[in-house]
DNA sequence: TCCACTAACATACAGTCTGTATGGAACAGG
DNA sequence: CCTGTTCCATACAGACTGTATGTTAGTGGA
């Protein structure tokens, strides 16, 4: 009936480390040689475990990929959280303008390039769409379509659809993240992203007095 | 000395059918099964050939892999500019009203399940960032690259970095048509992605009148 | 304290897949 | 007619994944 609190007293320590060092051992040959190119026994090899411990803690190859990119993906959220919560308490601002400095703070944080790796390019094809949308959604989508929401209701960001809005946002942002990453001159490349970001953004928010079908409008 | 026009007379027929069908093979199977998922066993059951085939017309895997994408790039990037061209002789327009025509286009075209698994969701992870993106580079990112700058000297689109702005704008209506392709109703998905992405590109276009500088400045 | 029982691994093995080496058939050229 | 090359089939070696089996340590109950 009762569920125990601790799990093993002592011993359980020792088994959340078994499984912390396969992780980060995934963790960090997945962003390096991708996952194809990981095999098993790398893995292990590099936690100093055998592969039996692998597949007693995880279902498989595949799935100690999910579990790696589930905490790429929590820690980037928790980091941009954090972040806009700090940012928000000195400068508090409407939820469209906590959203635009969000995205810039995304770009700035996406130095990360174990999350680059693991959850923009080999989450995709690993996982399939489906499941990679899960763990996205869970993990990033819920915080950018709730600010979304509220910047609507808000009034700053005109009444468009927030499914498709959130998705398209989300990739502008993650492509331009690589394209920083990849740049030579990443500080140029920062600078110049952002700008092309921001004026993309613009085109979302309610400009007083002028009606976007005056742009928009065909002849 | 001399390259010889052709290469068998007859047999090259032959030579040449056996390559078309290891590649439409492959392209069937990558893009139903995934890259990984497709056994060269497969593709050259489905080709009615033998894997020495195979290993005789590519180096490798990978190497067959790069080859199917480029194939489906390079048919995309030709069925839109003839879409494009024609329109363009019946209604013709500036280099900014072809472009935004052109994304239009992108998004209908994109009930390519093919082309979106396997350009944008294999081709990243298989091919790795350099190889992939030289293949984009060469097929799709030119012809949007062009049009962007020939729009910009034009004055009808602000002079924005032509570099990123290529690439964020590449995977804004490649997301897009994922989001459409992967959606219910695609009618009404299509309708609504085709709205937020013309809303987003406003923000690129000079507005007579009204500095941009008003809407994205700061306090 | 002793005994079952299970979690947490380690090891061995079987199946699959890739790439390569080898062989052969057809054809071109001298 | 002989030689070399193209084109392809087959056989084989290596690597890798997942599973089945063994082993040890700890836990709960009598």
């Amino acid at each position: 009936m009762s569920v125990p609190r601790i799990r093993r007293s002592r011993s359980a320590e020792h088994v959340a480390d078994t499984r912390r060092a396969l992780l980060r051992a995934a963790r960090e040959l997945f962003a390096e040689r991708g996952y194809a190119a990981t095999g098993t026994e790398d893995i292990v090899a590099a936690a100093a475990v055998t592969r039996g411990a692998l597949y007693h803690h995880f279902k498989d190859k595949a799935d100690l990929f999910r579990a790696v990119m589930a905490e790429c993906a929590q820690e980037m959220a928790e980091r941009l959280v954090a972040q806009e919560t700090a940012r928000a308490e000195t400068n508090p601002g409407d939820a469209w303008q906590l959203l635009r400095s969000g995205f810039q703070s995304f770009l700035d944080a996406c130095n990360d390039a174990q999350f680059q790796r693991i959850v923009l390019i080999e989450g995709p094809a690993v996982l399939g769409h489906s499941a990679w949308d899960a763990l996205v959604e869970e993990h990033g989508y819920v915080l950018l379509a709730e600010a979304l929401t509220e910047a609507i209701r808000e009034g700053n960001v005109d009444d468009l659809p927030v499914g498709p809005l959130t998705r398209m946002l989300a990739a502008l942002i993650s492509e331009a993240s690589l394209y920083i990453a990849r740049a030579e001159d990443h500080v140029r490349a920062r600078e110049e992203a952002g700008l092309v970001l921001e004026r993309l953004l613009i085109g979302l928010g309610r400009v007083p007095g002028v009606s976007p079908a005056l742009v928009t409008g065909q002849s």
